[in-house]
RNA sequence: UGGGGCGUAGCCAAGUGGUUAAGGCACGGGACUUUGACUCCCGCAUCCCAGGUUCGAAUCCUGGCGCCCCAGCCA
């Protein structure tokens, strides 16, 4: 068996070449650095696979670092979220677990050297004059009046601003470098902020807190982190990321590389939308099963396993990328084919009688647990008179290449008999409530002595031996494949969620642990709802259907 | 109209001057089947466009075109 290799990108090339050329002394350290401000969704997953991965591969090691530098926005529940979501991915920061607070002394200390070299200045414009001073795309800014403070004047202010001295806004700190400069983030970019705000490691011992670009830089090289990968739009931010720790005394001299996050079609990615579909009640909740969120998808019954499959099968690069969600799903299927027991469960009931079966009898059945896996064992499943099939599996005029029941037809109850229609029951309206049927007491099992075949094999439960349960069949949350680009709300499928309150499914499946995951045969993967099933009612999620090709060739007619 | 990126199949993505232009997903066809599942076969591109360099270009050069990001005291 050779294990497939995790295929190459670029980022590896560049690391190849850095352990060629002995840079780093062959070290390779990389980070996963989220802002402890909201959820882990499957975007982020592509980031921590790559970071984890490489640092695995390579000898390494990957630090989790909270990026921790906005307190009014930042709180304990999401690090602990957060923590969680990375350990259920799979991945174990060891020893390495960082916070960028955990350096404010030092990046005080460094900013103040900034301002002692004259290359930072206490500007004490408002946000709006800033805004207006800063120019635009296509005009250069304007230097602010604040800008040639002496470096005395400079380091009181910075230190008074420490000290508490002043109101949220009054003043910043910048960097000197050039308001001319076509890069805005050039255009002297604030480096600190007052916020009289209290933070959730370090209370009340700082008022004026970091900029995102005056912390990540300096945290990678406190921690020497050799290659530090974060997403496309901070390629503009390589340059100041760069002028830090180019005018500042580090320990260490991190790259900074740049790749395109991972977008998946039918779904919404940014905070924004995805709090928004939380708010307004367009799901239930950040864990709601049909959320791309890492605590969604686990609720759903995604295995961690097959996430990590599609990050690594997406690859990583610098295009703009929309990835089919179909490929997510293939993943979970091909995982879940091969870790699934098997079992039987009926959607949408429909009572089942078979005439000549003796009133009152039951026996016991074997079935196997996994057909393609024997050592997953067997288990016994109790027949009787009076079973359930699917409604969709019975049809009583049936197109040509319908191949289930129907009146005169024979099919196999799977691991059962082969049983023939002779009857249909109907209601006042003319629905079909029940079928009538004999069974060939010759084919126990689901074998025919005298080789005849049947082609249908359907599912059933035995009626007075099954558990009814809810089950909750879930679909994608959008109708159209890019919902990004449009008023997603109006995009959402209201089909989204279909609750079925009366399936009825074999006993055995009510015992198994919240998300254990178990194939329903010819329907689909699900597993028990790790919030809402209770003993005397179970709920089940549906994670994934089954390939369809029926579906395909288009139901009825 | 300033700056930074990106452009290989419906969606991803290898490819780094000489290959019949990998592979996966999707899609279509077929085999097998006690899950219309799984599995297995088969099919599915001349590389954004136009010039140029070269014996030879997806790969190099020039010029276009298209898409994404940047004007938070967010990250």
């Amino acid at each position: 068996m050779t294990e497939a290799a995790t295929p190459t990108n670029f980022i590896r090339q560049i690391i190849d070449e850095d352990l060629r050329s002995g840079k780093n002394d062959g070290r390779v350290v990389t980070r996963f650095p989220p802002e402890p401000n909201g959820y882990l969704h499957i975007g982020h997953a592509k980031a921590i696979c790559l970071n984890f991965g490489i640092a695995e591969d390579y000898g390494g090691h990957c630090n989790l670092r909270f990026d921790d530098t906005n307190p009014v926005k930042e709180s304990m529940e999401y690090v602990q979220s957060i923590k969680e979501d990375i350990r259920w991915l799979g991945y174990d920061w060891g020893e390495h677990l960082r916070h960028a607070s955990d350096y404010f002394e030092q990046l005080y200390a460094w900013a103040v050297d900034l301002t002692r070299a004259g290359k930072a200045y206490v500007d004490s414009l408002s946000a709006d004059e800033i805004r207006e001073y800063r120019g635009t795309l296509t005009e250069p800014g304007r230097e602010s009046p604040y800008r040639n403070r002496s470096v005395e004047e400079n380091l009181d202010l910075f230190a008074r601003m420490r000290a508490g001295e002043f109101a949220d806004g009054s003043h910043v700190l910048r960097a000197k470098i050039d308001m001319a400069a076509p890069n805005m983030n050039m255009r002297d970019p604030v480096m600190y902020r007052i916020l009289h705000a209290s933070h959730q490691m370090t209370g009340d011992a700082w008022c004026i807190y970091p900029m995102y670009d005056f912390t990540q830089g300096q945290s990678d090289a406190i921690e020497h982190v050799t290659h530090s990968l974060c997403s496309l739009e901070f390629e503009d931010h390589r340059p100041l990321y760069d002028w830090f720790l180019d005018n500042l005394d580090v320990p260490s001299r991190p790259r900074q590389i740049e790749f395109s996050r991972l977008n998946l079609s039918y779904t919404v990615m940014s905070k924004r939308r995805l709090k928004q579909l939380v708010d307004d009640g367009h799901v239930n909740g950040w864990d709601d099963p049909r959320m791309p969120t890492l605590v969604g998808m686990r609720r759903r019954g995604f295995p961690p396993a097959a996430i990590r499959d599609m990050c690594e099968r997406v690859g990583i690069t610098k295009k703009d990328n929309v990835i089919d969600v179909a490929l997510l799903e293939n993943c979970v299927r091909e995982e879940l084919d091969a870790k699934a027991a098997r079992v039987m469960g009926v959607l949408r009931p429909l009572r089942m009688v078979i005439v000549n079966y003796p009133q009152g009898q039951e026996e016991a059945l074997e079935a196997a647990n996994h057909p393609q896996n024997p050592e997953m064992g067997t288990r016994s499943l109790p027949f009787s008179r009076e079973l359930y099939i699917e409604r969709d599996d019975f049809m009583e005029d049936p197109p040509k290449k319908f191949f289930r029941l129907a009146p005169g037809r024979e099919v196999r109850l799977r691991y059962a008999y082969f049983v023939t229609c002779v009857d249909v029951v109907k209601d006042a309206d003319g629905e079909v409530v029940e079928v009538h049927c004999t069974y060939d007491p010759e084919t126990r099992g689901g074998g025919a002595p005298d080789g005849r075949k049947v082609k249908g094999t359907i599912h059933w439960v035995s009626a007075p031996h099954a558990i009814r349960a809810e089950v909750r069949l879930y679909d994608r949350l959008f109708n159209v494949p890019s919902p990004d680009a449009q008023d997603f709300v109006a995009h959402i499928n209201p089909h989204s969620l279909e609750t079925l309150d009366a399936a009825h499914i074999e006993p055995s499946v009510v015992d198994a642990a919240p998300g254990t995951p178990f194939q329903f045969e010819r329907l689909g993967y699900f597993c028990v709802d790790s919030a809402d099933s209770r003993a005397g009612t179970p709920v089940l999620n549906r994670t994934v259907t089954l390939r369809d090709s029926w579906a395909k060739i288009g139901k009825g007619a």
